[in-house]
RNA sequence: GGCUCCAUGGUCAAGAGGUUAAGACAUCGCCCUUUCACGGCGGUAACCCGGGUUCAAUUCCCGGUGGAGUCACCA
């Protein structure tokens, strides 16, 4: 049996689509199930949307999602170079080209704009704008006259007017389409670079890729990569073709919504193990029903063919609660790497900032999440005092009042502000009056929050805030409470 | 519009020719708790429609409907 080769061939035009990604790593799962090799090829025929640093952000991105690739531009292997470009100065795609040519497969075209405009424009309602063969008919000693005089030209492929083509994929099975729908695509552009219908397919061949995972919107254009693969007699690969990714309108997912690259959900605060993991299970689920799947189980789990039909939403909802369960997991130290950050953003003045941070540990989902929750130990909000009455706590106006009266004594007299002081404090405060826990608490929480609902209770929040700060602002309850 | 694909709760997603049709997110309720969150327990909620095949179809077939993708010298 050969060794399973997939590949990822983005093209370097911006940010990581999460269907590329997802593409990306099914592919990955698949080799990596098998034993094979992932290969990373950069696919830069198209020089006007290229861009500096478009390449950085791939082998970024590959790297914080943990797709290791075998070969690929900075690890050669033995069928380099890969990256498009470079392989076009090596004159394989117009070798290639030029030999289908010589099979009547393909055929030089020297039509201008104006008039392929035209074409499109003369389609009529139900009629597909596709080439009409025009330069088919040219007769080789014209095509010799018109390269000799330096016309600029294209290589098109030549699709019978008749018949069907089917091709097989794993995931949808046989799909034949008729030949008449199949335009005569252009392989060579007229600044000789190939198109990327004509070099993927080479390549791939060449290659040696045996497994192309491709997203659906490529399903229609496949039968033209089948006849290519026809006419060059190779044998062809084992296609997947993965269901679409949409949004919550079930269109295909666009930057409109936001959050249609890797890069913007990271930026959001998504941490990259969560992405992946999401975004794995978006038209695939193991047997087991397992949500949380580090890489490695994926590997072992992923089984191509039991890949889902149909198109999935992105519920960012649904990623979202997946991000809490890894912040939730996440090593400490880990942790506070992101969360302090977002906690500075909040809080300029002198608290233990990591403290603070460890408050929103099980409570947030992403890292901006912090910000909102935290805000009133930067500053004490204006509260109402209608949030010192709780119906179950017992509490209102007048017995938090009197709680807070009879114990800001006790705070003054006290410098332990640790944690457990203040628990202590407030405990035998408690035992002594003869009340409930929440009758105390809460107004002393409110007080010193002037919120109504807060990450950790009274005793977490006294010790950040510490003496001073903790006293005024039970000193401004007390006003506010006795008006 | 042509072609192609798809169709189980709001979303993701199991499933099988005969099931009380899983599970997760969301949502609702209860418990825990000094609030919130976490955690625990429970509830609401689905097989697009019509034919056929069959003793039996949500599951297989056909048609319809609905949705999507695609129709470039972009990938």
């Amino acid at each position: 049996m050969t060794k399973v080769r997939t590949r990822y061939a983005p093209s370097p035009t911006g940010r990581m689509h999460v269907g590329n990604l997802r593409t990306a790593l099914y592919a990955y799962l698949i080799t990596r199930h098998a034993g094979g090799d992932f290969i990373l090829r950069i696919e830069d025929t198209d020089q006007e949307r290229y861009f500096e640093g478009a390449v950085d952000i791939i082998y970024r991105t590959l790297q914080s999602t943990g797709l290791d690739y075998d070969e690929g531009p900075d690890k050669e292997g033995a069928v380099g170079p890969y990256v498009q470009s470079e392989r076009v100065k090596t004159g394989i795609y117009m070798k290639y080209a030029k030999e289908l040519v010589e099979k009547g497969e393909a055929y030089y075209c020297f039509c201008d704009k104006e008039r392929l405009e035209q074409l499109h424009a003369q389609a009529k309602d139900g009629e597909v704008a596709k080439y009409d063969k025009h330069c088919l008919s040219l007769s080789k000693e014209e095509v010799e006259a018109n390269l000799a005089a330096g016309k600029p030209f294209v290589i098109r492929q030549n699709i019978p007017a008749t018949g069907t083509t089917t091709f097989h994929d794993e995931i949808y099975g046989d799909i034949t389409a008729p030949n008449d729908e199949l335009d005569d695509m252009v392989l060579i552009k007229s600044d000789g670079y190939p198109t990327y219908n004509f070099a993927n397919v080479i390549d791939d061949h060449l290659m040696g890729i045996t497994h192309v995972v491709r997203g659906n919107e490529y399903l229609s254009s496949a039968p033209k990569y089948t006849r290519l693969y026809a006419a060059f007699g190779w044998d062809e690969p084992v296609y997947v073709h993965c269901p679409l990714i949409t949004d919550e309108e079930h269109k295909k997912l666009s930057k409109r919504s936001g959050h249609s690259s890797y890069e913007d959900l990271i930026e959001q605060g998504f941490v990259n193990e969560a992405v992946v993991n999401f975004v794995a299970l978006l038209g695939w689920s193991p047997e087991n029903n397992q949500e949380i799947m580090s890489k490695e189980e994926l590997i072992k789990a992923f089984d191509y063919r039991k890949i889902n039909k149909s198109p999935a939403v992105f519920d960012i909802q649904k990623l979202r609660w997946m991000n809490g369960e890894y912040i939730k997991n996440m090593p400490e130290d880990e942790y506070l790497q992101r969360a302090v950050p977002e906690v500075k953003k909040a809080v300029s003045k002198d608290y233990d900032c990591e403290k603070i941070a460890m408050l929103l540990k099980s409570r947030i989902e992403v890292f901006p999440d912090i910000i909102p929750a935290i805000d009133f130990f930067e500053e004490l909000p204006d509260y109402d005092i209608e949030i010192y009455t709780h119906k179950k706590m017992k509490t209102n106006s007048e017995n938090s009042l009197e709680v807070l009266r009879e114990l800001l004594p006790e705070f003054e007299a006290t410098d332990d502000y640790s944690f457990e002081g203040i628990q202590k404090l407030l405990t035998d405060y408690i035992a002594k009056k003869g009340i409930k826990n929440g009758q105390a608490l809460w107004p002393v929480r409110i007080a010193v929050s002037g919120k109504q609902s807060t990450p950790g209770g009274a005793y977490e929040i006294m010790e950040i805030l510490g003496k001073e700060e903790s006293l005024r602002r039970i000193r401004i309850g007390i006003e506010k409470l006795a008006k």
